[in-house]
DNA sequence: TACAACCACTTGTATATACAAGTTAATTAT
DNA sequence: ATAATTAACTTGTATATACAAGTGGTTGTA
């Protein structure tokens, strides 16, 4: 019960070149050293490298050319919101105020924005939370989210304000969000989310439902996210 | 100079296995042959047909359990319009009609839904078409789509009807869509889309604008897809 | 019957090797 | 000097092989 198995040699390389990537040792143009020299210097053979070379390919970090080598791209980007990452980092924290308006609460349901719940998280409930982020004075997104009651010291006390919800559950909890699903569709604005982006009735808005898988397992928490995409329309790659 | 060089082996693979899942002869739960039956069957070794299976379990195909084998997981679910695959294939290609409104005429402009084009792009001009896919009789995309022409023979002419453009690209010049940018937002339907979705004009309609990026050096092509998400939302996971 | 051991099967990882095909730069012939 | 050829690199694909590790059924025992 080792929780630490030792990796195995192509996992090694790819941790260390995605390591090199993203602190800046290789930089966007860079070519890495050829299959042969990483083979030659991690003493592994090529079938090895390949496999590494190929997932950081897959994630985007480099792009491979024929007769030529790999290419660093940097930072896989745009792992906005449609992705990944919070949509803190799909915007940029700088220009992002988030409000929290709604302050957690316990609450008992039987389901998440159209995502079932299992049965232990019916039994222990869901925080529910409401937040509006707001950029340049203008609310952009407005979002409501459920975590299931699981343990979570101090979860109600904490500071939602200008924190993404990803790195507060990353930092405190150790619980990091490695996929999910979502439901996207466009609405008319209703009463509350009119008040809310100050627009008319009847606005057009985007709403996503998302359900985020954890690292912990069966461990998922949701949100539905109302975005008003008039001036900024959410931008990701894929 | 063959358009139509053969297929390297895994691929041939690939193409066969993946049809067999999205045609149905393999459904959700069933298991895949073994690896080594596969190799048996097709004549190959295991290094190449894991390759293959390797490509079905990154677009969501399948998954693979250490010793069980590989579970077909059905229509990638996963990888959908927000994602890797086209629209076919993110709801499934049974329920999905699809019908060329504008056939591919070739045109000069100077960018494509807000990406901007390359030199030799509006050198050689962009073959622009438009279709419409419909769901259950009911019209549920409308899409624009720019395709650059570089070498592409018979374009024009080839069969659009019932096919995602993707496979046409992929099974015809070879060209893999490795990823993309895309930027979506909610708008009123205008009169042409109030058109074609028969709807009222004001109705809340998602817009996507895509640049695809694909496996052939600095080549992309762009689509502008209107979806009609009252019925259907945009599924897909991330 | 219940349980443990075993076996046959699966996928996961790795080595060693070979040749094809694309790129680049040096070399050679004109 | 210029152009064509060559050589030395790169990644792409494939074979053949080996053992590790997980799964599930069978078998043999207590």
């Amino acid at each position: 019960m080792n929780s630490k198995a030792t990796l195995p040699p192509y996992k090694i390389l790819y941790e260390q070149l995605r390591k090199h990537i993203t602190e800046g040792s290789y930089i966007k143009g860079d070519i890495l050293p050829s299959e042969n020299e990483l083979c030659t210097t991690h003493n592994v053979t090529r079938p090895t490298v390949r496999k590494a070379l190929d997932r950081l390919v897959h994630e985007g970090y480099i792009r491979k050319k024929q007769g030529k080598g790999s290419i660093v791209q940097g930072q896989p980007q745009g792992v906005g919101i449609l992705s990944l990452s919070g949509t803190t980092s799909a915007i940029g924290k700088d220009n992002l105020e988030t409000k929290l308006i709604v302050k957690p609460s316990l609450i008992k349901c039987d389901d998440a924005f159209g995502f079932p719940l299992l049965d232990f998280e019916k039994e222990v409930g869901c925080y529910r939370l409401e937040r509006l982020r707001i950029m340049n004075k203008q609310p952009i997104f407005y979002d409501i989210t459920l975590i299931p009651n699981i343990n979570l010291p101090r979860f109600s006390s904490r500071n939602f304000e200008n924190r993404s919800l990803f790195e507060i559950m990353r930092t405190a909890y150790q619980i990091e969000v490695l996929g999910g699903e979502q439901k996207l569709m466009a609405i008319k604005a209703d009463k509350k989310v009119q008040e809310y982006f100050n627009v008319e009735v009847g606005y057009p808005i985007l709403r996503l439902d998302r359900k985020m898988e954890t690292n912990k397992d069966g461990y998922s928490f949701y949100s539905q996210v109302y975005c008003n995409t008039n001036e900024y329309g959410l931008y990701g790659t894929f």
